[in-house]
DNA sequence: GATGAATGAGTGTTCATTCAT
DNA sequence: GATGAATGAACACTCATTCAT
């Protein structure tokens, strides 16, 4: 952002080929942050060393440290380059002016197509995002929570515009679309789904989203199940219970 | 050896089994794995250091090596003693011989309960569990995959059964139970739902078991959605667009 | 020593078979200094724990302090109960009012004979004595030390009867019997001879105490040896120097 | 990279190296290594702390990690840098193609040299050496061994040479050799010889080369003892023994 | 900017020793 | 006397961070 253009001064001699200063640090600042990423994904944040990091980059062990004031930032960097841009375009899908189906399937979208473009940055993400309890570190938290939070309000909207029935609490709709998205990553991750069968990847997206969409939209028309007990009784019976 | 018969002094129901030096040691034992469970919900493995074990749980530094090998061994019995526990009653209600539906009320409601009973281990579960990328100390991950493959035979023998239809992937539907369980249960432990409300987190149970069970039940029958274009397309297309 | 006989008080339920309380007792601390030199042998003194040497004897843990203050009186009584009784022996061939020839071979058969007898305890003195500089512990230095003494002053003896020429320094002579003795063991200990060859012991302990013989008793004629350079230069030289 | 040329100023002598970074780190290592050995000396290898070996060195505590992969690496190099160089010598002497005598005092005056210029070292090498029961960290077996069977063959050669009666056993002259100068060391060690006494040394070194050359070049011909028992017996006897 | 040697606090683990039963 | 659980000081080793070149 703070551009500070120092074209040659006359140093006729030697001058690095491609790009100026500025340029080659920022090259290096993603090399690091590649390699951390990588890194990350190979051994969680806890048990990767800056110099595995350097040397995965390349670089001299103190240089990471020129780009990056400690290890959190480091890590908070990873997060941001990786998961803002993720949650970027998540909340885009969410704010867009179409019906709820389409919103829900451009989240879903977004989330595995990141997975098949950087499948290791996803994996960092699923792995080491909002498990740092001790704070500190990892203040995905934050960002995370607003994007669940700005779902949330979308459901809500939604089922104002009678997109959805009401009687599913927007909250917790919003919370079941991340948590089927991520075990659906998950599923891969751990190798439950085989990651290297594209096609296997992409039917597990529509297959979540459409699942997903089919419970949310349903919610309202409780097929007639075999006994379904706890829809009209829990509430209440909760309620009374509530006293003790 | 020193056998100190005690016999009930009219106390006809619960007798205290104390005194036998077995029987302390495995109380020990106990109140160790307690204190290592409530140290790890609040600072994370990693952030967690054997002295704080101790300290917690009242006992010499030493002695905590006394019942343990080692850190990889304690948390391992913390997974053993909470997860183990967990996943074994997963598994007896994935192995019921009932409906479908009853089966994933069944699943979801051992996943609330364990939550209402202790909060702190199930944080600790989903906070690190399956976290571990270095491998070793948490194996959690061969458990775990288990009880999803166990899920995974339940969905395919429902669908046997016409309980279910058979457009979902099984193993993605188990993927899916899981994931909404789990985000669930996140969504109290980070807040975003208000843990101390007892009546939301019965609500929460059942709208998860519900939704989720509208999704998978009514994978069949696409509702008259605005635009669902993947249900059909979508293999070919993004084929096609992969292009770019 | 201390014999203390109560023989049976008139209790006439079970009373342990052989031996009083205080047999048994010695019985037991016999037991486990057995077992220390054992654990000692295999390990060395540093290298083991008093755990092993208790499972070694087979008693429990604590009761190796019932009869040893610390690791270190154990130590030290390893080496009473072994060392002392061999010095003692050196000392009585160093006594003996013979010629020095037949006090030297005594000395040499006693030290082979103590290997043959218990080649695990000689290891122990042989890696362990002397070689605790933090002092302390294994206060060998002054037993051993005394009984070099006592051998210088045999030699001394010896000089003045004429038994052997004067030029050789006494002390020098001691010191060079027991090197002698000490890695004619060693070779058996270190496995440079085999131990297993009960003949070459035999010789080796033959060959020692003759070679040491010829050589002290040999020193006054310098055979015509192929230049013997610093017989003379050397040590009146630094006889000379040593004015300073 | 940044290179600063001090090209010396007119010091034609000397050129102090301390400049380049590479020297100055094998300085560091070497000043490790130094204060290693001294702490070794006074507190023996287990006994000692690689804070105190740091301390001495006057450097950071994770500077000797940094330099040495952990202890066991420090005490190897410690051995490695004294006791190799002294088997060097040793070795060589034993290889020189001279008569037998020659050989014997050479390998002497290694060992009473080496004391002299570095008491520390030998002491430690003496305590510690080839007392490793523990196995692993010392190796100093392996090296030791192979000078004293290089020594053995020294001997055969000298035999077939005729430059020695071929009674004595090669390997075992070869132990006793050493012996003789272990235990010549020791005394000053041990302080039974006084180590401030220059000329004392100088005494010791001669005497023990010339009683062990007496020793050994005289164990053909008996000199007529009062008694010399086994020189005959013992070996036949011995031998018919052996039958058992 | 780059480099990697230097620093030292932090932590897991061991093990001699004590003590209640 | 026996037993082995309990205690805690001691120490090796790691690794984030700094700094001189």
């Amino acid at each position: 952002m703070a551009r500070r253009e120092r074209s040659g001064s006359g140093n006729g001699k030697a001058r690095a080929p491609r790009g100026t200063r500025v340029e080659r640090e920022a090259e290096r600042k993603k090399t690091i942050l590649r390699a951390a990423v990588d890194v990350f994904s190979k051994k969680g944040f806890h048990g990767c060393r800056i110099a595995d990091v350097a040397r995965e980059a390349g670089v001299a062990y103190g240089l990471v440290y020129h780009y990056f004031k400690d290890k959190d930032e480091l890590l908070e960097s990873v997060f941001e380059s990786g998961w803002a841009g993720f949650l970027g375009r998540v909340q885009a899908e969410i704010e867009k002016d179409v019906h709820l189906a389409a919103r829900i399937r451009g989240i879903v979208h977004v989330a595995f197509d990141a997975y098949r473009k950087d499948p290791r940055g996803v994996k960092v993400l699923i792995l080491e995002v909002g498990r740092s309890p001790a704070g500190g570190a990892v203040n995905r938290g934050g960002a995370f929570t607003q994007v669940v939070l700005g779902a949330a309000e979308m459901f809500r909207e939604a089922q104002r515009r009678g997109e959805m029935p009401s009687q599913l609490d927007a909250a917790l709709a919003a919370v079941m679309l991340f948590g089927a998205i991520e075990m659906g990553l998950t599923a891969f991750v751990l190798g439950i789904l085989d990651k290297r069968d594209e096609a296997a990847i992409e039917r597990a997206r529509d297959q979540v989203a459409e699942t997903f969409l089919s419970g949310v939209l349903g919610a309202g028309q409780p097929l007639s199940l075999p006994e379904a007990p706890w829809t009209e009784k829990s509430g209440t019976k909760s309620r009374a219970e509530r006293q003790s």
